[in-house]
DNA sequence: TCCTTGTATCGACGACTGTCGATACAAGAG
DNA sequence: CTCTTGTATCGACAGTCGTCGATACAAGGA
């Protein structure tokens, strides 16, 4: 915890834009891998989806530390994982804490996401042996094409 | 590398539902889990980038290891991170190896984080102070809302 | 055949992460 | 005030991750 005390990310600086049409600048792929990283565990994912489809859009802690295995100290500490890459906000009331999920923070990634604009159809699923631009120079490139599966 | 040779996720199992819906389950919330992990890397998410916006969709590595400061076996391991995580396909053609994106993969975790289908207006900015359902018992907490912000 | 270039794998190392128990803080009840 | 309950913080520890140099493999050219 000693890294950096960003105190909460905040969507103000990165783009909305799919990552299909212009390539990532390094601070935007800083800041978005960070808001990814957030959702990178199996807790911190189910811990969101409960709070976000639970009654009213928000939970109380207490009723998120039941469905887990896990300690109530690292509930705690996902839940300031989630809060800090700026997915969700809390509040507390009286004797509990609630968590809701901040939706202009999930939209922006999902809009990230999105394959194309336009929806025709996957373009991938064979790739359509385009030799688009041969990289060092023009060769015919007609040999076979092989898997790299492993 | 010596953890488990799940060798590459496929968009088989899970759900495609937005987890505002219904929580997720265990099993969804690991895979997809693996598949936010894959993304939760600056250099990760730029190759990604940059592979999804070249020129035909897809990409040499010869392409890629230029933008970046890291090693060629570096970007070599992320684009394995990528490609064991379903997010992109890979091939051999010739001297060189193209990477393209998995449209599915992407839409799929784009259609998780899709806020709600009812495009009203965002419920967060105030939660609005809903009691929801008193966690323990009722009691009219009418206490002044505080942010519990750090 | 050997050489060169493109890409992947190996092994190592430092940094970060998820988890826990112990403990501290917050707020209401008695 | 003291007690109880809900939630957060603190250290610690094991496991994972990102990175590198060295090296191996693949494919084409001389």
């Amino acid at each position: 915890m000693s890294k950096q005390n960003l105190p909460v990310l905040d969507q103000t600086t990165a783009c909305c834009t799919p990552m299909v049409r212009e390539p990532l600048g390094e601070v935007d792929a800083a800041e978005l891998a960070r808001m990814f990283k957030a959702l990178a565990d199996p807790v911190r994912l189910r811990l969101l989806s409960l709070i976000a489809s639970h009654d009213g859009g928000e939970a109380c802690v207490c009723d998120l530390t039941g469905p887990f295995d896990v300690s109530q100290p690292t509930i705690s500490h996902h839940l300031r994982v989630l809060r800090e890459a700026g997915l969700v906000g809390s509040e507390r009331r009286g004797t509990w804490v609630y968590y809701w999920v901040m939706p202009t923070a999930l939209a922006r990634l999902s809009a990230l996401l999105t394959p194309a604009q336009t929806p025709a159809q996957t373009p991938a699923q064979t790739p359509a042996q385009t030799p688009a631009q041969t990289p060092g120079q023009a060769s015919a490139q007609t040999s076979v094409p092989e898997k790299a599966s492993r």
